[in-house]
DNA sequence: CATGAATGAGCTTTCATTCAT
DNA sequence: CATGAATGAAAGCTCATTCAT
């Protein structure tokens, strides 16, 4: 039974991502993912030029959704209150992206930032960084708007760890992360 | 002008530190360590038997740190004190053991998690989790304090993304975690 | 715009014969062959049964002009003024067929002495010489009758060298072949 | 029975040669080099750092026998015998070095242009081209003097063609290639 | 007339590791 | 204390080719 058009691509992609998340990028192989597949490597190349260009392809969405973020936040007046919804907001798209891509992003390091999808996403953490910290502000008070979002980004990873309910994780974190930010 | 006895395993050490922490643990090959010493790569298997044993031999120190500060908390009775104590030696071992090795402890999961020295790492870890985490508490509590420790951590790494100076980083990474542990 | 009927396979001839020649047989793929053409991959194997197919096609008129001249050489007695007269033709040939093809010939013979159309180029060659050169000859004479012919070949290739008209080049190539030629 | 210390590189480059000769640079795999000698690919990669440096190394000797040829030309005045002269010492260099050389850098053109060895050896054929010929001579002149050195390469190619003896055919080829030189 | 999807074979290259000297 | 030489395994990638639609 052949698979159906367009799905071998999402199929690479939704292995790949398990696969970089979990044993790391450059320990997974194409030929790991072509065989949990049931496909020959050549027919990842098929649908992506090279190894990198998969991880761009399962960063697209994410990237997407910050940009939109950043876009509509750079248009409000800066107020502490936009910056809890900007967070909010970040925690809404980690929510619906799912916890491997994040992982894999604070897992792997050194690969992302060869890869040209890394630095593109490190320069959208600095854009948001520059949205919630204030320049002007204590250096206590601007690591912990960085820990902030690290609180959001963490807590994907942690909910492995802990021992409580998904949503109930998540709900935590973005309260912890809403308190790290300076009062309104 | 030849080494100095003993002198060799140091540098390799420091070589292959740097090398982990700013490309990956993957990405270095021991050729490249080799090279930068103007040694052979069979020179480095006479010092370490693998390519991971260097990594082991490099928490090691840390290693030693850590359970010693573990050995001692254990010993004290548990009360908010203690945990800013355990906050304030802990800072203290990390400020020693220099940024490198948790920076590449943080960006090779993948990797460290599969050396014996990794889980090592990650069981002492827990361990800290269990002194400064109340399993009574609430789930942002519990957050809180897992972040308190990732807040030193993370310090480390970002003291190249602040333009501050380290010292001054340090510092202030240690306030943040100090007031993420709950109030005594 | 549609592509006219008829028209594809010329320009894939076209093509390929353009890439084969600057870049070589093998380092040209028929991903780039159908991508300059904007088509794909499998639309050349519409038109040729296999890469070496597309040499094949590439030889045929040449080859043809070829077998005629040598046709009517044979007939001949076979006299100086012969000679001379089938180097002016064969000359008048290769301005036809263009000096990309010869080229292309010239500059890869491993990969065109293993193609059954590269066999039967070189029959021709053989046929050539033995028109061309006389077999009681000296031996040097009988290097400057191949070396005329080589002149002529090579013209085409020297083009690109030498800084003049190509016209003028193709006729002092002429004129130096005709002088390699024993006298009559 | 181990190889001898040195030899293994000087087999690889015999090696190399012979079927980047035969069967063109591209047609010749690393795979087959290491089984006509019995090693695994990763010892050429001890020996050469790649494919292109076992060519780069094939034309070493044959660049700087050139090179000395070309710096001595160069202190002499320009006159028909130091052109005479000229050819007859690159004649014997070709001799030395063997034909294999020459034929693979002839009939592999698209290849070794792509090396950096292959421009190397074009800057110095230009170089020889610069003496050779006097620029204000007639366009057939250019010409035959691009034949005269045209003529030896051939030569090593044609020898197996002539069912003549070798060194005859050398013989006969630099005659022909010194009286396609203008007269002194 | 052509495409989309895939394959199998093969390529160059790199790596951690071994061992006699 | 260290090197020179080599290996086995695997990696990422490309290619000519096929075939159902």
């Amino acid at each position: 039974m052949p698979r159906r058009r367009g799905d071998t691509r999402e199929q690479i992609r939704e292995v790949a991502l398990e696969l970089f998340a979990e044993q790391g990028y450059e320990k997974t192989s194409l030929r790991e993912i072509a065989e949990r597949l049931g496909v020959t490597k050549a027919a990842l190349y098929y649908h992506f030029k090279t190894k990198e260009d998969i991880v761009t392809s399962l960063f697209e969405d994410f990237k997407a959704d910050v940009d939109e973020l950043c876009a509509w936040a750079r248009e409000q007046p800066v107020t502490p209150e936009l910056r809890r919804e900007v967070v909010r907001r970040y925690a809404e798209i980690l929510r619906r992206s799912g916890g491997r891509l994040m992982r894999f992003m604070l897992e792997n390091g050194p690969a992302v930032r060869e890869m040209k999808a890394g630095g593109d996403a490190r320069e959208r953490f600095r854009a948001f960084t520059d949205i919630l910290v204030d320049k002007d502000a204590s250096l206590p008070d601007q690591i912990r708007a960085r820990l902030s979002l690290l609180s959001l980004n963490m807590s994907l990873v942690l909910q492995n760890e802990i021992g409580a309910d998904d949503e109930a994780v998540y709900a935590a974190a973005l309260e912890v992360a809403l308190d790290l930010l300076p009062p309104g």
